[in-house]
DNA sequence: ACCTGAACACCGTTCAAGT
DNA sequence: ACCTGAACACCGTTCAAGT
């Protein structure tokens, strides 16, 4: 509570303030502006001093990604497979909305985190509590994070704002010559232009019509299974 | 067909030559090793020769993702909506196979280019072909692209070649403590660790899961609209 | 023990100068 | 017209030196 405050930080730099300073530089202005030279200004401290509290800046993405990942909600004990799924699944998109970097940090890792582990672990605890054989429930892991992945890769890469989908639409038409791509002008005028159109609708489409299959599957299972 | 091999190269540089050979630079060497001075090197050519032909790095990354998405197969007129589907899903997954960095790359693009238009457009034209209607062609497409973007984007960074299998999981039973994820656990001594075990199979489970999903809703389009 | 200044080997990009 | 050399403003990272 000293009102001191002189270029001297009083708080001592620690593994955890790096990483969180980190994850707010990158919300901020993007994966580029997110540099060790950065970070270190915003920390009031150079640079090299980073170095104390992580590796290099492979650890460093490393622990953001950790961090981020914890965002998710965990299915919670006793919870119902199908609910748990769509909340999982929910909470992830709204997790890459807010840290956009972290899909593409995601991709460039290869040695997943303790929280990652937690996160899986979870995930196939509900599935299996629920019912689930070990083999359809690896498959049902496997498809419902292509999903998610999948989904906000594209919504991420969406050539327009959720808000202004008319202008692109419309400058779209120009720069795409109507006969040349038939479908994608139909596409344009008859579904995306019309009022109410949001991509997001596509998310709850496909996480439906993939939580429909499982749930055939699962009882399907459980009917042969025994 | 001249056989003197001095420095000067007798091709002159073209913006196609200089994609090529970018394609070919991220290809052998990861991304990483894409930069403008190691490409110039490539061609025998100073870096700031290359500004002839590509504005910036950003335009050769454009330019490079349209050569790849080049390479994936388009339904052919008169192919039936499911096989067509499948073979670009297919085909799809082998491209990002071949240049991993695409999907990187494709992640941090914002406007499409004229391959990418024909590859929606031919792909938009087969559904409608075979029934679709606009709004289920566009739900159809959105949740395809999902399974096979992030199909890959997880096939990439799984930390085992689909060869040493047995080997990361022996690995990872030691760093994972069995008793903390004990589902984990499970997955990798029933499912992962069993002979004959391929995550890829996991791409056909959620291709078929998806399709069958859509021949229903088309199936009740049909009957319903028609 | 913790932080720093200077340095190294890289980037993308500019611009005036060469042929 | 096409290519280049030198330069600028950046990177991540090292290491000996400071406190």
């Amino acid at each position: 509570m000293s009102t001191e405050s002189t270029k001297k930080s009083r708080v001592p730099l620690s593994r955890e303030r790096v990483l969180r300073a980190a994850v707010d530089l990158a919300d901020e202005g993007g994966l580029a502006s997110l540099t060790m030279r950065r970070l270190g200004e915003r920390l009031d401290v150079e640079a090299m001093s980073l170095y104390k509290h992580v590796a290099n800046k492979e650890d460093l993405l490393d622990g953001i990604v950790d961090i981020v990942v914890g965002e998710i909600d965990l299915p919670e004990p006793g919870e119902n497979w199908r609910p748990a799924m769509r909340r999982r699944a929910v909470s992830a998109r709204a997790m890459f909305r807010r840290h956009p970097w972290a899909l593409l940090v995601m991709e460039t890792r290869s040695t997943p985190g303790a929280t990652t582990f937690r996160y899986h672990d979870a995930v196939l605890g509900a599935l299996r509590a629920d019912g689930f054989s070990v083999a359809l429930a690896a498959h049902a892991f496997a498809v419902l994070d292509s999903l998610i992945f999948g989904f906000c890769l594209q919504e991420q890469n969406l050539p327009f704002d959720e808000s202004n989908v008319a202008e692109m639409a419309e400058s779209m038409m120009e720069a795409m010559p109507t006969d040349e791509y038939p479908h994608l002008a139909e596409i344009a005028i008859e579904h995306v232009m019309q009022p109410g159109y949001d991509f997001a609708n596509e998310f709850d489409f496909g996480l439906d019509l993939i939580l429909d299959g499982l749930a055939g599957l699962r009882d399907r299972e459980l009917r042969e299974g025994g």
